[in-house]
DNA sequence: TTGTTGTTGCAACATTGTTGCATTTGTATA
DNA sequence: TATACAAATGCAACAATGTTGCAACAACAA
């Protein structure tokens, strides 16, 4: 994807498209697992971690990025595929390969059914640690 | 459960009965719900952040406790019940209601199949939002 | 080109988690 | 019951992570 497509992008989710937007936008783009900050960090020329936590969080609301999973103080954010603003919906589990660390939203089959019915579930959120593909 | 019987409890884990511990143990046992961090701080008289870290830590090692879940740089700790010393198996989900904030373990009946074969799963953690029993 | 609104970067602060070490304590053993 | 040893505690200092307020700046619509 273009510089350009990237900032009509950001522009379709009603965000601006400032440089720094673009270049976390493109961050996400070129990783195809989650990313987490860290990583983020690292691969900016020099971040400000306020402006850093700021834009995720406005990604996040936007709907253009959903966090995918916490571990151990390190948070992973990926890409939404099918999110509207406000409201992330996922039909994926997100797994951590235990052995390179990686981060990936993988489909699940799975017809989650509580035995207590007198809840009211709004989100299910699905983390899966193990072996990925290349490491198993 | 009587202060002696916690004391029974600790050592049947491998943990020494210290005063402290035996206060921790005690809180997680009158909430039937999972514990934050940040309640057994508060429900302690004079905790030192250090030993809490490490109760908790070991209560984890000998598989007295589990983390139920991380909700926003809040951790929620749960009594195990069939759990063994490092190696924590759970049937259940963990719920966090968002009007009452509490964090219960609840029973699913799921049959979690990925897709994708490649993937070795070693552990599923899922957490539900919604609304419990009592706010819905 | 200009005005408005949202974004950025800085400083200062708050919270959360970690490490090392001297002291104390639980408990097994004599 | 006394003793010894390993483990737990509490303190200080530090490291990492997240937040708030604000002045300067930039995106973009008109």
């Amino acid at each position: 994807m273009s510089e350009q497509e990237r900032r009509e992008q950001l522009r379709e989710h009603q965000l601006k498209a400032t440089p720094m937007r673009t270049e976390i936008l493109k961050i996400f783009q070129q990783d195809e697992h989650a990313v987490s900050q860290s990583e983020i960090f690292q691969k900016l020329s020099d971040p400000d971690r306020v402006t850093v936590y700021r834009t995720l969080q406005s990604f996040m609301e936007k709907g253009l990025i959903h966090e995918a999973l916490s571990d151990q103080n390190e948070t992973y954010y990926a890409l939404c595929n099918s999110c509207k603003p406000g409201v992330h919906r996922h039909h994926h589990a997100h797994f951590k390969c235990t052995n390179c660390k990686e981060v990936s939203c993988i489909e699940v089959e799975s017809e989650l059914r509580l035995e207590d019915p007198g809840y009211q579930v709004d989100k299910v959120n699905i983390e899966i640690t193990g072996l990925c593909q290349r490491c198993s």
